[in-house]
DNA sequence: GTAGCCTTGAAT
DNA sequence: ATTCAAGGCTAC
């Protein structure tokens, strides 16, 4: 077999996000500029590369950036309800010159890089425009942002993420569906989980002029917020390429159990993670190409229920800002929230949004409510951190810290003016962050971590124990095969992922500690979610 | 069935 | 009026 044409010189990422598509300095990328663009420099390297089949891009089509082709077959494949199947393994190369072998590695190629079925019209209505068109749009913008920022090389000490010219706010810029709305009593938890939703108030558009108290490194911010894609693909039947998620009791299968000391259950964790430290270096392991063939690809169905309560960043970031507006207009003009006040309550939205996440996903939702509390008190702060860490990664510029706020802070800036503590955590994580940088991490990746640190089978009085025990091992093995089917040259990636976890677990552990201390100095904000999580633990 | 080009029409 | 992502058409 060639391996050449097997191993394509991935000039896609499989999870093709369209803000992980190659920056367009100019921030809109019609399909015209795109080909003007293409047609007026040599060929660069995935510049342009449709992520299926490396193709020239043409437009967003059907959820991200592809070729005229890929949409065409796409549209074909929904619209006629083609189910396809595969003469070899379900692991045919897709390239521009073999794209037409396999329609169906093709089609699950096309889901796995996130276009979206729901994008094909039923009625089959042509022109207009569709749900997606803010998406589309966000992402240029998100684009435009980012080749700025690429450009600008002056230093900041905290960076608003605005463009030159502050747009409108407009409907799309804050999607108002279903936010939850932030309870204030001190059973912020409770409530949370036990009454529906909400709507957020949108206001975000008047202008804030919060700052700190004194040395100004964080002032609440005003739009626009950043767009982040999810692949959030419909939910479809599970009942073909499943099989790989019956419960395995294969040794080469290891699990890791973040919240149980780092320690596996029957594989010893020193055991497990020597085998995977033992393999390849990493720099090796991304450049090299693989000989062995990689396995199929079953897992679409299974990671698509994974991914489909993943939130937008630019729904987060409308929410938290609008959170933070509130809070600042309750307070008056002089009575500005200090810069770990901003921290706190944007952590503690962040925190609101993640259990709303987790409530709403389908596997969650089948545990016991008794169990879904233990769980989430057990993790909430991981889940924190994870969620840090995949900003920082999709996002972070060097040398600065994201927020969810699309803000940025100058690490530097914050050792220099932090306690030892702070400073330290701040340095673990964003060592953590260059790490997950280097192992590239996708959304789907970050969505198994999630799920893996959220099905913790260790957690003290689970009812339904086995339940989560087979969830996990379910998504620890969609995580494995994604990535081996994802990265074929990189074969440690799954191994190296899982690694990772420990030290979310430690640096988080060091984060409840710090914000407990702050808190019993009196310096958390009361009725918090935080400040409530962190009481059901400590008591 | 594929893929390049054309038409459409809501959003801007 | 323009944009651009949908669906449609049609040579291959």
């Amino acid at each position: 077999m060639d391996l050449d044409a097997y191993h394509p010189h991935m000039p896609w990422p499989l999870v093709h996000h369209p803000d992980h598509c190659p920056d367009n300095l100019e921030g809109s990328s019609t399909s015209q500029e795109v080909k003007a663009e293409t047609n007026g420099r040599p060929e660069v390297e995935s510049e342009d590369a449709c992520p299926i089949c490396g193709d020239k891009v043409s437009g967003y089509h059907y959820g991200l950036l592809t070729c005229e082709s890929c949409k065409g077959f796409f549209k074909r494949s929904v619209q006629n309800n083609k189910h396809y199947t595969c003469s070899e393994q379900q692991r045919c190369p897709m390239n521009l010159s073999q794209r037409k072998r396999c329609p169906f590695c093709r089609f699950q190629k096309c889901l796995a890089v996130g276009m979206k079925r729901e994008a094909v019209r039923a009625d089959r209505m042509r022109g207009g425009r569709n749900k997606f068109g803010p998406l589309y749009r966000r992402d240029r913008q998100m684009k435009q942002q980012r080749a700025h920022l690429q450009t600008s090389s002056a230093p900041y000490r905290i960076k608003q993420e605005t463009t030159h010219a502050q747009r409108p706010t407009t409907r799309d810029d804050l999607p108002v569906a279903n936010h939850t709305s932030t309870p204030s009593s001190s059973d912020a938890f409770h409530q949370t989980y036990m009454y529906s939703p909400g709507t957020v108030q949108s206001g975000v558009s008047v202008p804030l002029d919060c700052t700190v108290n004194t040395d100004r490194i964080l002032t609440l911010p005003s739009l626009p917020c950043p767009a982040r894609h999810y692949s959030t693909l419909p939910v479809f039947s599970q009942e073909k390429g499943d099989r790989a998620f019956t419960r395995s009791t294969a040794p080469a299968d290891p699990v890791v159990h973040p919240n149980s000391a780092f320690t596996p259950r029957g594989t010893p964790v020193s055991a497990t993670c020597s085998a995977l430290r033992s393999g390849p270096s990493l720099s090796r392991a991304l450049t090299q190409t693989s000989h062995t063939p990689p396995p199929a690809y079953p897992t679409t169905d299974f990671l698509n229920l994974l991914m489909e309560c993943e939130q937008d960043e630019s729904q987060m970031c409308a929410k938290v800002l609008a959170s933070l507006q509130r809070e600042q207009a309750n307070r008056g003009k002089h009575d500005c929230l200090n810069t770990f006040s901003i921290i706190c309550k944007m952590a503690d939205q962040t925190l609101f949004g993640l259990v709303e996440w987790a409530r709403n996903t389908t596997l969650f939702k089948e545990l016991k409510v008794e169990d879904q509390m233990v769980l989430l008190q057990s993790c909430w702060s991981e889940l924190l951190v994870l969620d840090h860490l995949c900003r920082q990664v999709d996002y972070g510029k060097e040398g600065c810290i994201y927020l969810v706020t699309g803000q940025q802070i100058e690490v530097s800036t914050i050792i220099s003016q932090a306690g030892v503590t702070l400073s330290g955590l701040v340095s673990r994580t964003q060592d953590l962050v260059s790490k997950l940088k280097t192992l590239q991490l996708d959304r789907h990746e970050f969505v198994c971590l999630k799920y893996l640190v959220l099905f913790n089978p260790d957690v003290k009085d689970l009812q339904g124990r086995s339940q989560v025990e087979q969830i996990q091992e379910r998504v620890n093995r969609a995580l494995m095969e994604h990535t081996h089917y994802i990265h074929p040259g990189h074969s440690d990636k799954f191994g190296q992922l899982l690694l990772r976890l420990p030290e979310v677990r430690s640096i988080s552990l060091q984060v409840e500690e710090y914000l407990y201390q702050r808190h019993l100095l009196g310096d958390l904000p009361c009725n918090s979610l935080l400040a409530e999580m962190l009481h059901t633990k400590h008591n």
